[in-house]
DNA sequence: ATCCTATTTCGATCATTGTCGAAATAGGTG
DNA sequence: CACCTATTTCGACAATGATCGAAATAGGAT
């Protein structure tokens, strides 16, 4: 992955706003949830949350579809999968990542 | 984690620069690297530099110490694993994340 | 055609960010 | 002390971002 998309990606989950809408998508699983639905829980403005979800779809991060008069909108696993991939992969790329110890007390 | 610092973090990683930064940091290891060589590598203006690591330090995933006249930066490794915990905790919280496929051609 | 709901686009406003150069500070060395 | 290097802070500026309400569009239903 380039790292210039990758900022990309990160950039529009390193919002609070969106980075909520984007959780409450990768929990909806493939279902996913419509935009109405999305408004309802967040309570933001219809105008703001289409602002957050066009970014995010712009990052590839969330992809949107039509049914009837409402967008379903789903989080893109495989591109979560590839991010979550390069920043592990930059973690542990030419130095020691001591992952073992998964405590946060360290 | 919080969701707030989990956000502020993707932000602070979320942009390029501060990107490549925290990407030059985290392949130096525990070494680190001096605020000046980061300077060089990234070829910016000092004080451009300085705020961009400021973010960096100031979300928790760099550290600076110093030695002498040089500081030397360095990449908080558990505060990485953590924030990528939480993106792999979000992805398959409630919802099937079908991570056993990591090719990208799905 | 008319109307209704769902969603986006437009236009505006205020706050934040990225960037720089110049000046200030931190920590030594002669 | 005077000086030197390393780094940050200050002040400024243009660009981007977050937010809203109002108006426009999309897709059906009567």
């Amino acid at each position: 992955m380039k790292l210039e998309q990758a900022a990309k990606q990160l950039e529009a989950i390193g919002n609070p706003t969106r980075l909520k809408l984007y959780r409450t998508l990768v929990r909806a699983g493939e279902a996913g949830r419509p935009v109405g639905y999305l408004q309802d829980t967040l309570g933001i403005a219809a105008s703001t949350l289409s602002h957050h979800l066009h970014r995010l779809i712009l990052s590839g991060l969330v992809t949107q579809e039509r049914q009837a008069t409402t967008l379903i909108c789903r989080a893109n696993y495989p591109i979560m999968r590839d991010l979550i991939g390069f920043l592990a992969d930059e973690c542990c790329a030419d130095a020691a990542c001591s992952a073992t110890e998964s405590d946060a007390a360290a």
